[in-house]
DNA sequence: CACGGTTGGCTAATACAATTAGCTTTAAAG
DNA sequence: CTTTAAAGCTAATTGTATTAGCCAACCGTG
């Protein structure tokens, strides 16, 4: 009986690759088990259990996500930002819909919570995207809150197939960016 | 051993009330058999397994958000129209978070499809508000999704308590559909 | 090099949710 | 009345998460 070598971060991103494959939904113990060459019980040496397994797969697609936007974000301004933001994001989700799909419907247990942490760092990089536009200081949380919703509810309808007639939806998505630019550069001037 | 007078509207109905009181991830069989007063198995007399429940829960959500945005929606234009749908949606999504949340990640089986049929008709409400807006017919299939997500996104992730901060989360709406009425406004003019 | 404790793996057992099989009773139609 | 389909029940099966308790492998220390 030779060691696996796992770890909690093995164990994780195992967990976050399965994900994308089968979908978060069918994301199940023993199909983990069986991906990292182990018996199902052994899991629990390196995560408390599957409740404990989602939140860290959450964190860690937070993470990507946020790394991916900031990334995008370095150097541009305005709409220009705001479209390489969009795209990263997007591509990020669509690329990996399971540890996506896993980070809906976690409530982080405090501001410690490292899924809290990780979604700060994912909201960080948009503000910056704001900061391109004259948005009021006072209502930066509002325009941080349209634009999440905008992708986030863009990227959870591609992911889960919700556009069904044949218009493309990358075309869609540019629509949607230019949309917010559109109404961002308005967004003091009422 | 009394008849429970059921049928499968009544258990949909009940599921639906159940998920909303539970939240959706926690509806279990077992827990719809009590409610209706009846042994678990005997469910199975009405509906054909938990994914047909699921089902059911998603097209009456679909229908019922369609009414609420159609009538919402009467005699209204613009903006107006607009913000009217926008308000119809979100308190139909806060107000049953449970049945809402069967609708994300159902994929229809075919154009008639329960789901599907109700998926539409609450699309041709937001088409409607859409007329209201000088958007080129060529693009509103996109202009309908960029809408839709917004939307979409704003009501999941406030069932999800994904809101965190202090700002008010109306206020934050209302920003929204602001946001989205100066885009579309001027969706014509580049 | 031995050895002892911590760690990671295993088997066995438990609990619970979904589902099926097969029996029984209600109640509605003739 | 009687007949019959529908609606309920108990019992059994399967699949998944989780816990208990045992054993072996690795790591450092003498």
């Amino acid at each position: 009986m030779p060691r696996a070598g796992l770890d909690p971060n093995a164990v994780v991103a195992a967990g976050a690759a399965l994900a994308d494959e089968v979908g978060f939904s069918c994301l199940t113990m023993g199909l983990l088990a069986e991906r990292v060459g182990v018996r199902t019980p052994s899991l629990y040496k390196h995560i408390a259990n599957q409740d404990d397994l989602n939140r860290r797969i959450a964190a860690l697609a937070l993470t990507e996500a946020a790394d991916a936007v900031g990334t995008a974000v370095q150097g541009r301004a305005g709409r220009d930002a705001l479209a390489a933001a969009a795209r990263a994001f997007r591509d990020f989700v669509v690329a990996h819909p399971g540890r996506y799909a896993a980070t809906v419907g976690v409530e982080p247990t405090g501001p410690d919570d490292p899924v809290a942490v990780a979604g700060s760092r994912l909201l960080d990089s948009f503000t910056a995207v704001l900061r391109g536009y004259a948005v009021d200081p006072d209502q930066l949380d509002h325009a941080l809150r349209a634009v999440r919703s905008a992708f986030h509810g863009f990227a959870t309808l591609q992911a889960g197939r919700a556009f069904q007639w044949s218009a493309d939806v990358d075309e869609s998505f540019e629509w949607l960016v230019d949309l917010l630019d559109r109404g961002l550069r308005q967004s003091t001037s009422d």
